[in-house]
DNA sequence: GTTGGCTGCCC
DNA sequence: ATTCTGC
DNA sequence: GCAGAATGGGCAGCCAAC
């Protein structure tokens, strides 16, 4: 089998991109369908992967100026086959990115009875080419009309598809399917070598343009049925559950044997998919509006609608609404339009509300179908058991902003635990078996038994919550929001976040449980079958503290039930003040800042002008509002870890950083080694402009950036290998939360681990130090200083007395003396 | 049986 | 998680 | 201001390779 792979393609030394007249590769390959369905072939050992292939040292020849534009280098070859291969195959299909007025219904665009998966490619397709919002809801609007009107069965995959999601986050359905085996089936589909498709994902940073392209270069002699939008949702379904040995395999071959039958777009778009990164400008907020919209214009056939539904607008309403004008002098008065658009407001709320409260497309999908968007408030309500999309908060930075905002009112301030979010659902069942359910921030379920992925699971805390039950007399069921927290077992003072991620995830029994945690709740949303999301917070919390008061099992290693430590905003400023220094001075994030009674925001536009707007104290799910604000200490300017770090290194961007270098690998300089040691990449901070100097100065296989180290210092990376070198030559001001503990790093390697070195959570670039040299970059002992004042940082204080080492702007001097004194 | 790459999740 | 960008 | 995109460190668990 393997013999009769012929690449025609080889790692040849002068081309990025295969020529735009595609040789011919062996077909037989790819009509044979034992390759495709035998899962125990061993056809791929030895193949490498786009990430392990060994590139060629003539790749030199590739260099930045000889394809100016890699990306339009990309469309023009794609323009040259569509005239002469498969690509004009595909059927035909209206524009969609029309008015949904203009949009004709009449016909059904396909001639399958199931909605072929060329529909869906051909809207993918029309995304990706605008960044107008218009235009990208117009196509999804337009796309998922035709569906509703010509197969609604299909809807369900379609949003599936649209969504770039397999099943309700809350379910445990998952691909487990990564690029090594994505590159390896791409491989085999195409016949060319893995530094070629390297070479083509440098340039285009798209897993999905190189298969495209790939795949373009082959013609298939045996013409394969149209895929179908169920036929791949079913085949990611199948993909997701293959598991144990050989799971790799068939998913190989699953992928294979749709990458044989796709043909043109859909090519890129399935790989696409398979990658889990869609990028066509849509994601859950706009699929559901178009939703909404796409019921509004086109109902279901099978629902029987009242006239004066504030929902659906009749066909002749539709006929009476002008197109939009084109020329925009002003704009004409268009009562029907405005009717509709009422309409489309209406409707998305509904959508969207259903789905926060309820977040599951297949429900959805369903409800619409069969009781139309009516329909949707009794089918998808909130309920224990299913979780609700959390409230979010946004970042403040500092206090006088906090208090800017917020002005006189109340509010209260919180500690942020550093944990994890936990949506925690009860409700007690008289035959003895209680609901118990326990969701993460993204909505996994985390609750042991029901979990089969790798997730953190917590026995501990589901026996908590069956105490609570037990115990607790007035409560029957409730939903809370809080935050785990690793803590010492014997004086529950906070331990870190790492500490908490060494936790066992899976089949953990509550005997094995060796981090003890502690619950801290900070909101209720349901109490009792009530729902309390529309009440004020300072009511759901004062719920929360009398009726869910705290919990100490007897069970020393138990999980704990606390509430959140706060101070009030009618404590005074000062308080305020003191309580934010606490927060400091602790192992706690910072602060979240709540307004306690619903009132108004104070929106701060330029020259002291400020307007006020209305701000609810409700539950808002999947909102960032005003009303919670969340103040971490490393936004705060003077108090996160800053280091002055040297860029060395970097690897090719993706997506819409194709062109430029992303993420920068960046080191510290050790003086005594006289080296320069990798401590972490970063990816945030950057302008698009700065990545463009970027690109400049360090031009691919240059003097600069190279694929080997040069100049004259000696460098050290560890586990970071980057895809090229640069020549240390810059300082840049780096922020992070912490330092870490790291597996990769060998920074700092022996002064905190003998084994570990140390490396940057959440590390962002703050700016070029002009006036720093490579010598005078922060050193080891600085990173490892910076690390042993954080493990000062207990519950009980500490850590101010060597609070200096953290300080961003250390005196020149103080940097010196700290190289000095070791 | 052990190791290490891959994956998906947490932040 | 953080950050930037276009609409 | 929202929505989308690109990517950070680090962990356990799974599976393939040795």
């Amino acid at each position: 089998m393997e013999t009769s792979a012929k690449q025609t393609f080889q790692a040849g030394p002068s081309k990025a991109v295969p020529r735009q007249s595609p040789e011919v590769i062996d077909v037989d390959l790819l009509d044979d369908s034992a390759q495709y369905t035998e899962p125990g072939s061993s056809q791929h050992a030895g193949k490498s992967t786009f990430k392990l292939a060994a590139h060629s040292p003539e790749v030199s020849a590739t260099s930045a100026s000889s394809i100016p534009n890699a990306r339009d280098h990309i469309v023009a070859t794609r323009q040259s086959l569509a005239t002469t291969t498969e690509v004009s195959v595909n059927p035909q299909y209206p524009p969609l990115d029309v008015d949904p007025v203009a949009y004709p219904l009449d016909d059904c665009p396909w001639k399958t009875t199931s909605a072929p998966y060329s529909f869906l490619a051909h809207a993918l397709a029309t995304l990706s080419g605008t960044r107008s919002r218009i235009a990208i809801m117009n196509v999804l609007t337009n796309a998922l009309r035709t569906v509703i009107k010509f197969h609604p069965a299909s809807l369900r995959s379609t949003l599936y598809l649209l969504s770039n999601t397999l099943s309700p986050p809350y379910s445990t359905v998952e691909l487990g399917l990564g690029p090594s085996v994505l590159s390896k089936a791409i491989q085999d589909v195409s016949g060319l070598t893995a530094s070629t498709l390297r070479r083509l994902y440098n340039s285009t940073g798209d897993p999905g343009d190189v298969a495209f392209e790939a795949k373009s270069t082959v013609r298939t002699l045996i013409p394969h049925p149209p895929l179908l939008i169920t036929g791949v949702y079913d085949a990611m379904l199948k993909i997701a559950n293959s598991k144990g040995t050989g799971a790799a395999k068939s998913k190989q071959a699953v992928v294979q044997k749709l990458l044989v039958a796709a043909k043109g777009e859909e090519v890129r778009y399935l790989v696409r998919t398979l990658s889990q990164n869609l990028r066509v400008g849509a994601v859950r907020t706009s699929i559901l509006s178009a939703l909404a919209r796409a019921m509004v214009l086109t109902p279901p056939s099978t629902l029987e609608l009242s006239s004066d539904s504030p929902f659906y607008v009749s066909s002749d309403q539709l006929s009476g609404i002008k197109p939009i004008a084109a020329s925009p002098k002003k704009k004409s008065v268009d009562r029907a339009r405005d009717d509709l658009h009422e309409k489309f407001l209406c409707a998305e709320a509904m959508v969207k509300k259903a789905y926060v409260l309820h977040p599951n497309y297949d429900h959805i999908a369903d409800a619409l179908v069969e009781a139309g968007l009516g329909g949707l408030p009794e089918r998808l309500p909130l309920t224990v058991g299913v979780p609700l999309l959390p409230t979010l908060g946004s970042p403040a930075r500092s206090l006088e902003e906090v208090y800017g905002l917020l002005g006189s009112q109340a509010f209260t301030a919180e500690f942020k635990y550093d944990g994890q979010r936990a949506q925690i659902h009860a409700s007690r069942r008289s035959s003895g078996s209680n609901v118990v359910k326990i969701f993460s921030r993204h909505l996994e379920d985390m609750t042991d038994k029901a979990s089969l992925q790798p997730l953190l699971s917590y026995p501990d805390v589901v026996s908590l919550v069956d105490d609570m039950l037990s115990n607790y007399e007035r409560v029957d069921s409730f939903i809370l929001d809080a935050e785990i927290v690793a803590v010492d077992p014997a004086d529950g003072s906070l331990r870190s976040f790492q500490e908490l991620s060494n936790r066992a995830r899976r089949d953990v029994k509550l005997d094995d449980v060796k981090v003890t945690v502690s619950v801290f709740a900070f909101d209720l949303m349901y109490l009792n079958g009530d729902i309390l999301l529309e009440k004020p917070f300072r009511l759901r919390r004062t719920l929360l503290r009398t009726v869910l008061p705290s919990w100490t099992p007897e069970r020393m290693s138990a999980a704990r039930l606390h509430h959140v430590q706060s101070c009030e905003s009618s404590e005074g400023r000062e308080s305020v003040e003191q309580f934010w220094q606490e927060a400091v001075n602790s192992r706690s994030e910072g602060l979240m800042i709540k307004l306690l009674d619903s009132g108004e925001v104070n929106e701060n536009s330029r020259e002291g002008k400020s307007r006020r707007k209305p701000l609810p104290a409700t539950y808002e799910p999947d909102k960032r509002t005003a009303a919670w604000l969340k103040l971490k200490k490393d936004y705060v300017s003077g108090l996160g870890d800053s280091l002055d770090l040297v860029p060395i290194g970097a690897w090719h961007g993706n997506g819409r950083k194709a062109q430029w270098w992303s993420p920068i690998l960046l080191a510290v300089w050790d003086p005594h080694a006289g080296k320069l040691v990798a401590v972490c990449k970063c990816m945030s901070g950057f302008s698009d402009a700065f990545y463009k100097e970027l690109r400049e100065k360090y031009p691919e296989d240059s003097d600069t950036c190279s694929r080997q180290p040069q100049g004259l210092y000696d460098i050290l990376t560890g586990g970071l290998k980057p895809e090229v070198y640069f020549k240390p030559q810059e300082v840049w001001e780096i922020r992070g939360a912490d330092v870490t503990v790291s597996p990769v790093s060998v920074a700092a390697l022996g002064l905190v681990s003998a084994a570990r070195g140390l490396s940057l959570r959440f590390p962002r670039f703050i700016k070029v130090r002009e006036d720093k040299k490579i010598e005078n970059a922060s050193t080891p002992e600085f990173l490892a200083n910076v690390y042993h004042s954080q493990q000062g940082k207990g519950e009980h204080g500490g850590g101010v007395d060597d609070g200096d080492l953290v300080d961003v702007d250390v005196d020149e001097s103080e940097v010196e003396e700290q190289y000095e004194s070791d």
